[in-house]
DNA sequence: CTAGAATTCCATCCAAAGGTGGAGATACGA
DNA sequence: TCGTATCTCCACCTTTGGATGGAATTCTAG
């Protein structure tokens, strides 16, 4: 006999990656895709409505992001298991997921047996998180991390402020921006702000506003 | 009666996706998978022992770049047909794509439909550019674009080089550095290095090399 | 209550970046 | 051949950025 099949909700705003990844799990032995999501309200939506055993869930989501969801489903529904899928390694939201309860974290470039394996691993309770990202995880919370402020001033800064600009921007002397920059450049280890700006989008402290996807 | 179904490479390194592409389009009539590749080098290879009517493939790949397939494939097979699918907009590549010969792009939070008929549009030997992109394209056109060595001096600026370092990397004086950091400013329409190098990493004008992806 | 972190501000100094204008060399196409 | 574009370099000047060393305030966790 088999138990039942493991309930899946799939949230992807790619239509095609998410027909994919149903179509691969309805293949697939033990698990069913019982709702899909293309973007994080309508995730919320179908959480509350399907209450998945696991939810395959993208970061970059169009309304709101894969943290916010698993944040805000967690806060509420404490057991509920969510399996993060990236399309590039190095970011930043990686972290914050796993922080918001992410039990997993798969790459897009996997195969279908490591996601199942996964998601049965996660079912059965276990968290799932490669060695690789255990590692940089430790690292990050070692590393020293930006105060709010000094957060605020890096995304003026990659944003192509001046300091002077910045200053009026968040309504501080440029004294204080200047403070600011200095204490995150030691931070971030580099040694101006052109590399605090390439070092902030490439760990994805800050994320370039894309013009915004087209649909056709 | 049908017409035999159109040939179809897929060339997509993520797999996840490119499996979802396939379902997609192994449900749909009127045509076939005839090969699959999950890197540049191996989309050469299959498309010499396949010869698809249509090739939809992805930009950024492994080992090859998509444009750089799409350039060698065309040169020994002026009439080979692609279609380019790439996750975000605004990217440079698509571009160089088209102007390699790329007959459609797509993104990939497109609908089946979308896909199909894009595919038929092509085959029928139409080209299918969205107006959007048609319009950007010749935007892209005639805006200034930048000379071989501004672009050598963007690539380093966008690396945190100094002007010294970048004079010394290049082999010229830090003046010259300077006057084509002047006219690469006027050319994108900015007003310092920093935006220099989140507007060329925006518009896809270099690439900050990630950390490359980490296979499971 | 107190030590530490975070935020705010100041002055000073030097190096780096950016603006302007000019100029010689080469190369390529009309 | 004659322009146009590119690449190279120089001088001069102003503004910005980054380093250093303080210092006052607030807030919180031990």
């Amino acid at each position: 006999m088999t138990s039942s099949p493991i309930r899946i909700l799939v949230v992807e705003d790619h239509h095609v990656v998410r027909q994919g990844l149903i179509a691969l799990l309805s293949v697939a032995e033990g698990v069913e895709v019982v709702a899909e999501a293309a973007d994080g309200l309508e995730a919320m939506k179908q959480f509350e409505s399907s209450y998945p055993d696991i939810t395959l869930i993208d970061l970059r989501l169009p309304k709101m992001s894969g943290v916010e969801v698993i944040q805000r489903v967690r806060a509420n529904h404490a057991q509920a298991r969510f399996i993060v899928l990236t399309t590039y390694d190095g970011d930043e939201d990686i972290y914050r997921a796993l922080q918001a309860g992410a039990r997993a974290y798969l790459l897009k470039g996997m195969t279908v047996d490591v996601l199942l394996s996964t998601i049965r691993a996660v079912h059965a309770g276990k968290s799932c998180i490669p060695p690789v990202i255990a590692q940089r995880l430790a690292e990050r919370m070692s590393t020293e991390q930006l105060t709010q402020r000094e957060q605020d001033v890096l995304e003026q800064i990659v944003r192509g402020k001046s300091n002077k600009e910045i200053g009026t921007e968040l309504e501080i002397s440029e004294a204080t921006v200047k403070t600011h920059i200095n204490n995150l450049l030691g931070k971030l280890g580099v040694s101006d702000r052109t590399q605090a700006a390439t070092a902030a989008i490439q760990r994805g402290l800050v994320q370039l506003e894309s013009q915004g996807d087209i649909r056709l």
